[in-house]
DNA sequence: CGAGAGCTTGAGTTATGTCAATTCGTGTGG
DNA sequence: CCACACGAATTGACATAACTCAAGCTCTCG
């Protein structure tokens, strides 16, 4: 069976797509989103729990998260890896990759996705007549090192609960501004995987999600996330003690 | 007493600095890089514990350490802060601050130091004659996600001993590259900034060392190091448990 | 020479990890 | 359709790595 099936794409375009509002052309004047139209030559469906890249696999391409959710990590040599990141649809993927063409991470799909593959020497192309379009990878690129810091400051000086209650608040902002709901919404990541990404083990996190339904700040039911009182969870990011 | 010294250069280039090796054109043909010579038209010189630039700050420009060290770091709203990164000659300093000219984050002087001024607006003047400028500049920050996502590693899945031999390898081997001994250096950071970097206290690192130096790997005298055993340095980084 | 900041070391505490038992949920094959 | 099996999550009891508090040491600089 075909883990990795490639379309060719000429019917659908950014200056069509529906995620262009959180997606690459997002704040582009809509004459400059339709010179983006050749940049997406090519879509990726990928399976649930297979990659998209591995690390050190030779790469040239910027990924676009159409639907689905993607975690990359780390792998390290004992077999062991750090997850550095979950996306959503509209997020970009593989921007560590730039590092001549070599990925320092690998992804993997969290569940069903496709991607749109955008091609670094398109970029360079395009960018000839569309000279915002370089503003707008550094400006991606710029945000993912600030996410990445925000993570360290959550693992580097925030508690447990403090991690957990960070990792929600700012997983229901993301999905509000996909237009999902930002109190009710499914988790696609496990235990595990969200204990690894916040440095912590898995019953660590099961009983923080257990006391914070306990507290009536959420109810949570498997990866079933209703926020209840959304100000004391943003409360419990800066909870010191 | 004026902090903050702005010199205006115009005797000195790119294409002459002895950072070149290690800079911005790393990796560039000589004829490209005579054409940076515009890219820097200002140096900037800061007192130890004077900032740079400051969270929220709006600013343009990037910021090539040139002799001295640098610090960036989160504040946090209660006051407290996290170390994301120190930086060492020839690294560039304020890639998280391209999102629409706001910096995320703030830099700080370690020592008296001089940084040379990249205006991002000059980096796009310029590159419309050396394209390969552009790739330079996504190659620097991609190079900036990794070095994070590195860190991210030791804070979510390294043991504070893992923690603090990871650093010093790390810092061995960017003095190394720079021409300086990897086995025989200064620290230019407290413990206290060490031990915020990492996820630990001041008391933790200073146990550390003290067990470090008692089996044999280093010898330590405040911020003077003496790396003695690279090889148990660099296994203590891979060591379970 | 004295004061203060930075560092070290010890003793006791605690947040989080480890190990283990149990439950829950889902998919599979009889 | 049921029962069984397996992975994921929960919960409890206990262990420990790292933290906190406290005392003392060592530089540096005025």
């Amino acid at each position: 069976m075909q883990k990795r099936i490639s379309v060719e794409v000429d019917s659908q375009h950014c200056s069509t797509c529906m995620m262009g509002h959180v997606c690459l052309p997002v704040g582009m004047p809509a004459h400059e989103v339709q010179q983006l139209d050749a940049l997406v030559t090519e879509r990726i469906r990928i399976e649930k729990g297979q990659p998209l890249y591995r690390h050190n696999e030779q790469l040239n391409a910027l990924f676009s998260l159409r639907s689905g959710s993607i975690k990359t990590l780390l792998e390290e040599a004992n077999g062991s890896h750090q997850i550095t990141g979950f996306y959503l649809p509209g997020e970009i993927v593989g921007l560590d990759g730039m590092i001549e063409g070599k990925h320092s991470s690998s992804a993997i799909a969290m569940e069903d996705s496709e991607v749109c593959v955008v091609q670094i020497k398109d970029i360079d192309e395009i960018s000839r007549s569309v000279p915002s379009l370089q503003h707008q990878v550094r400006r991606l690129m710029s945000k993912e090192i600030a996410r990445s810091h925000q993570v360290l400051l959550a693992l580097g000086s925030m508690r447990s609960e403090q991690r957990l209650a960070a990792f929600l608040s700012n997983l229901s902002q993301r999905l509000s501004i996909l237009g999902y709901s930002s109190t009710d919404f499914v988790m696609r990541m496990s235990r595990e995987e969200i204990g690894n990404y916040l440095g912590l083990t898995i019953e660590t996190i099961s009983r923080l999600f257990s006391r914070f339904a306990r507290d009536g700040v959420i109810k949570i039911n498997q990866r079933e996330v209703k926020i209840i009182d959304m100000k004391a969870l943003n409360e419990l990011v800066d909870k010191p003690c």
